[in-house]
RNA sequence: GCACCCGUAGCUCAGGGGAUAGAGCAGUGGAUUUCUAAUCCAUUGGUCGCAGGUUCAAAUCCUGCCGGGUGCGCCA
């Protein structure tokens, strides 16, 4: 949904020249002044205050020299102010505790600020320097296989990582490796031949897939005769036999059909979607080639890549060609690979797939340092969704829940809420809305938390609407707009007065927009982004509470006005980085 | 056996050298003639798994142990 405010002609004109963030402005007065003293300049460091009597910034640097010099602590700080010039933007800083130095910025700077970013069309986040040309590997389902609760982590977080990349400048290409070739397709065409229904896969192809998979499986394993006929299909495929090609050509477009009815819910794109099968021609002539080369050797009738060279890595090689001719994921992960840096000659390549494979990827890496690739290569990993029993939520066997299922439901929670809490909407608009929040609440639910950290999975958890989830920062949005729904007038770009804790807490807030988005990719973490976002929501909610703006004397409203304004660009913009939609009331 | 990840409030989680360890949920007590109460304000709740070590400073770094999880030549 689009903001009319951002899209408005309010304020009038708009810069893309961001200015430096009150951190960075601090951080380079602080070198300036450590240069002066002698010091070096590198450890400048400057940070939030941990605790708001602390003030607003704060320094570590005079302790960490002290350290380095063996001097005491206090004495370098008064050494380091003696040089310091600050007082066009902070209060007298004074030395506390051990040696921090603390900074209270003026209101008036912090004033000037909130007007400066104001007519920012990025609202104080700079661009990334240098520019990067990046790949990013993520979201990557099975054909064959319906999506579940699984792939949501990987496709919500490699799009917001993308998102944000090109928020910053960087030149992003996506790539969604679908699985699109392997081993279960043996048992799903052996299936299709012996038991296809043709109505259920019109009605639910994916299901119907499943199916056919799973009874060839259950079969297999009671008669190896049928275990051997599917593995039978699947040379055949292999070898380009037309009718199981056919079959396998169907499989794929069923189940791509099914992918992007997701990827349309949760509003993700890809500017390429090469799978596994577009790389089957590259395996046997990539795998003689390392063997020429010696990167490989036979082993046991099969081909290995040997890492006697890295400690952790020396007891377990990687195999790329199996004793009976087959390839496997190792393979097609560094044909993949050679194609990417061929093609694209990126300077990074982002692989968003889940912890258990930090191994392989391990290997893979170790493989392109000895081709010579010298891209930086990157494994996002994150964690595993378990159940409400802390048990792993597998892949294979047991049930999953289906991601269509989930994203259903969501939005279905939503409306319902939606319709006893406002239920004068016209019906369509609410559908709308009920989208925002429903998907907003699935993906705010991944980004409010760390990467890395294992997700139980709860139908409550996830669509719960309350406290720290989505809908309270689409609510804060919402709250937004709907004063300036009842404002006739067009704010101007006035003053700013920073006069009661709550306006000056959320100014503050709101010119750290440009400090978060940045560092959210230093480890790739958007859950500092969702953080920034929820204390920020947070802001404003006390803001609004404590201080009336239509109400508000002329002037003093301008300047609420302004607050607001601000407020609602920086959420929408936030939120959509995370790729989440603000509905314009709720 | 080897490797990686995790252990923080009743529950779910932030914080990953810096000051008195934070939030949401749950609990308790308040706030609505007022711009959307999906809100706000106040409050209860902690041996940061255990033991050593490094440091002016450790939940954070190092070592060991305990507990949980995952991965490791013929799946992806």
């Amino acid at each position: 949904m689009e903001s009319p405010i951002t899209s408005s002609n309010y304020p009038p004109s708009i810069s893309t020249n961001s200015p430096l963030t009150i951190r960075d402005e601090l951080k380079s007065r602080l070198k300036k002044a450590l240069v002066k003293s002698s010091f070096p300049e590198e450890i400048a460091d400057i940070s939030s205050a941990t605790v708001a009597k602390f003030g607003d910034y704060q320094s570590h640097v005079a302790m960490v020299l002290a350290k380095r010099l063996g001097e005491n602590p206090r004495t370098i700080a008064r050494q380091i102010l003696a040089h310091l010039h600050v007082s066009d933007m902070s209060a007298p800083p004074d030395v506390a505790g051990a040696g921090f130095l603390n900074f209270r910025i003026l209101d008036q700077y912090l004033a000037d600020r909130i007007t400066q970013v104001t007519q920012d069309s990025r609202m104080g986040v700079p661009l990334a320097s240098p520019r990067k040309r990046i790949v990013v590997d993520f979201s990557s389902p099975n054909v064959a296989k319906p999506m579940h609760v699984g792939h949501i982590r990987s496709t919500v977080l490699g799009d917001a990582l993308v998102r944000i990349a090109r928020f910053l400048g960087h030149d992003v290409i996506t790539d969604n490796h679908i699985g699109d070739w392997g081993t279960q397709f043996g048992k799903v065409i052996y299936g299709w031949k012996h038991f296809l229904d043709p109505d259920d896969l019109a009605r639910e192809p994916v299901e119907e897939l499943v199916r056919l998979y799973r009874k060839t499986n259950q079969l297999g394993n009671e008669d190896p005769a049928i275990a051997r006929q599917a593995r039978e299909e699947l040379v055949l495929l292999q070898r380009g036999d037309p009718e199981n090609l056919v079959i396998w050509k169907q499989t794929v477009e069923l189940s791509w059909k099914a992918f992007e009815s997701v990827y349309k819910i949760l509003d993700v794109h890809f500017t390429h979607c090469l799978g596994e099968s577009f790389y089957n021609q590259s395996l046997s002539p990539l795998v003689e080639h390392l063997l020429a080369t010696e990167v490989a050797q036979p082993s046991e009738g099969a081909i290995c890549i040997f890492f006697p060279e890295i400690p952790e890595l020396a007891d377990k090689p990687c195999m790329i060609r199996k004793s009976d001719g087959g390839f496997l994921y190792a393979t097609t992960d560094l044909a993949t690979l050679e194609y990417r840096i061929k093609t694209w000659n990126p300077d990074t390549i982002w692989y968003v797939t889940g912890a258990p494979q930090a191994l392989h990827f391990q290997q893979i890496f170790a493989i392109a340092r000895r081709l010579g690739i010298s891209a930086e290569l990157v494994h996002i990993a994150f964690g595993n969704i378990l159940r409400e029993d802390r048990k792993m939520m597998k892949t294979r066997e047991g049930e999953n829940v289906s991601l269509a299922t989930l994203l259903n439901e969501a939005i279905e929670r939503a409306a319902k809420i939606l319709t006893e809490k406002n239920p004068s909407l016209p019906l369509e608009e609410q559908e709308k809305i009920a989208h925002a929040i429903g998907i907003g609440a699935v993906k705010y639910a991944e980004f409010s938390q760390h990467r890395l950290t294992d997700y139980v999975f709860s139908w409550d958890k996830m669509l719960s609407f309350q406290g720290n989830t989505a809908p309270y920062l689409q609510n804060a949005y919402v709250r937004i707009r709907s004063i300036f729904r009842k404002s006739d007038e067009i704010p101007k770009l006035s003053s700013v007065h920073l006069d009661l804790p709550e306006e000056r807490a959320l100014a503050l807030r709101l010119l750290q927009f440009g400090e978060t988005v940045p560092i959210v990719l230093e480890e790739f973490r958007p859950n500092l982004l969702a953080n920034y976002l929820f204390e920020l929501a947070n802001s404003f909610h006390s803001f609004y509470e404590k201080c009336p703006v239509l109400r508000a004397e002329e002037g003093v409203r301008e300047s609420r006005l302004t607050l607001c304004n601000l407020s609602a660009r920086v959420l929408a913009e936030g939120l959509s980085l995370l790729g989440i939609q603000v509905p314009e009331r709720m």
